[in-house]
DNA sequence: CTTGACTCTGTAATGGTTACAGACTTTATG
DNA sequence: CATAAAGTCTGTAACCATTACAGAGTCAAG
């Protein structure tokens, strides 16, 4: 099939799919004799990977080694583990970064009770760094 | 002062403070004769004002838009106000995506118990979408 | 006078995706 | 059959914020 079908049937656009081959996250395909990239149900199954792992925050480099982890059926699932409890603990982190700043905001946010820029403690606030 | 001091004061390494000045967040500096920038305390406070409101995670855009009602002494606060709490509402709406990719991701990783990849759930579950 | 530290400009890299221009091919319609 | 419309190709650049680098120029101390 053409890339317009792969695109609808796999849920990437069109110029993802091109961009995954270039960066060589999605195998090669064929080409067709005017040059036209043609995918077969495995690059179907690929790219619907590709799209639920990036949906959950993969990097593409974490869903490279993911994908070339899937093709080794006999290995132990422990380097996947690996990969998806690294994943998380940096969403953990990150989660706790932005908690960290909403809780400044607010609490900067709070002390500003309206009126004029020259007094306002917001931008008070972030001039001073009071931390 | 020359912009290694200003650096050094300010705490925005030397390539970042170019780049503000350059995407117009900064004022643009004197010269000197041999044509290095020549920094006044204004521009340090400018530096730290963006320091730290990036630090909280604003964008330029917000920044630019900071900056330049911190001059208008006699505006009302209201325009901060609400890039403030438009800032913090995009904070809480990541907080909940990260949260809910965390939480799935929490899932699919305890349904793995081990073995070989071919029985892998982490990978059955990137690929079937279950949603 | 030379060495080293500093600064300048312009360009490119990062990550992931999207957008565009200009050329070509295929399909559908008159 | 001709032409229009839709699809595809490549290569390049945009987005955001920052950093890195090359190659040239400047300044201060030894």
């Amino acid at each position: 099939m053409k890339i317009g079908e792969a695109s609808r049937l796999s849920g990437c656009h069109i110029e993802t799919i091109r961009h995954y081959e270039r960066v060589g996250i999605l195998s090669p395909t064929a080409r067709s004799e005017s040059g036209y990239r043609c995918y077969t149900d495995h690059h179907i199954q690929q790219l619907r990977f590709i799209l639920h792992a990036r949906e959950l925050g993969f990097s593409l480099d974490d869903i490279r080694e993911l994908l070339s982890l899937k093709e080794q059926s006999d290995l132990s699932c422990e380097a996947v583990d690996s990969i998806t409890e690294k994943h998380l603990h940096g969403i953990h982190n990150r989660i706790r970064h932005l908690e960290s700043l909403a809780g400044e905001l607010r609490r900067i946010s709070a002390s500003c009770s309206g009126g004029h820029i020259a007094e306002c403690r917001i931008l008070e606030a972030l001039q001073s760094r009071e931390d």
